[in-house]
DNA sequence: GCAAACACTTGACTCGTTCAAGAAAACGAG
DNA sequence: CTCGTTTTCTTGAACGAGTCAAGTGTTTGC
């Protein structure tokens, strides 16, 4: 966790005007990872009490084209941020309750990165999702299952 | 292209009712593969003049939960459907215009279906993106940056 | 054919996200 | 430090994909 100076730093590296709704948002992001918007507006106006949740979306925006966070979205998911950014690093995903985790890729450096056929496309990034039940969720499944049994 | 017969095998098959839009929509998805709903309800209505949008979310809900179509939405994208199912395939989609086209994973069968750290989840499903350009979007991106030179 | 179950129509509605216009803040130049 | 320009924030409205709900119509097993 990072300290209010740092994420200034953070912002001017990147060319960005420091005010206090992005150093907010910066710090929300790293505080919550895989936060939706709406918590990290939450989290934002726990420091910045009456910032409009369009600031927060300006920033969130900013921020991700700036390449400070970073913005995934699982189908059927809105859109949720990360700090963890320049790694490959993918996501596994919840059917059941939606919780995302982090995973790096099993077959270590950018292995799945390049597809058989690319269909004359230019390929700049490989995602990788992964789905399944969450241990809380197996286990939930696993005990309404038992009752049939 | 199957015929509206093995169409409404297809459906039966799949214990679900025969009913005019549902062997509409599920020609259309054959027909337009990575169509959108919208589109999707264009298609229809090709066939049935006046079907609802309704009628088609339902269809497509319920033909996705039998496993007859696909259901695929990357980031930033409305859902969109495929009847190419059943297989270890992958989808390439243009950062630029949005169009998407299907790659078989390198690695050939289920390679990276293992996350390294998979955090306690039951993982039944890699789902892999790759973002780029497409070779139209390719070509414009490199006249546009050939006038700068 | 009949009845029960299921699907479709219609129309309203939700919710994440974006648009737009004006007020406020950041920051480089002087 | 102050000014002026540029960018960002506030406010409030709008958009669009998708869902909900009540009632009518169709399909299908018997």
């Amino acid at each position: 966790m990072a300290t209010t100076v740092e994420y200034r730093q953070m912002l001017r590296g990147a060319a960005l005007r420091v005010t206090r709704p992005r150093v907010a948002v910066l710090s929300a992001v790293h505080a919550h990872p895989h936060a939706d918007t709406e918590s990290i507006i939450s989290a934002v106006r726990g420091d910045v009490p009456n910032v409009s949740h369009q600031a927060v979306y300006d920033s969130l925006r900013a921020l991700t084209e700036a390449g400070l966070v970073r913005r995934i979205q699982p189908a059927g998911s809105v859109a949720r941020y990360e700090a963890r950014v320049g790694d490959n690093h993918h996501h596994i995903v919840c059917r059941s309750c939606g919780t995302i985790a982090d995973a790096d890729c099993a077959t270590g450096e950018a292995p799945c990165m390049t597809a058989s056929d690319d269909a004359g496309f230019s390929i700049d990034e490989a995602e990788v999702t992964y789905w399944g039940l969450c241990p809380d969720c197996t286990t939930a499944h696993r005990s309404s299952s038992a009752n049939l049994a």
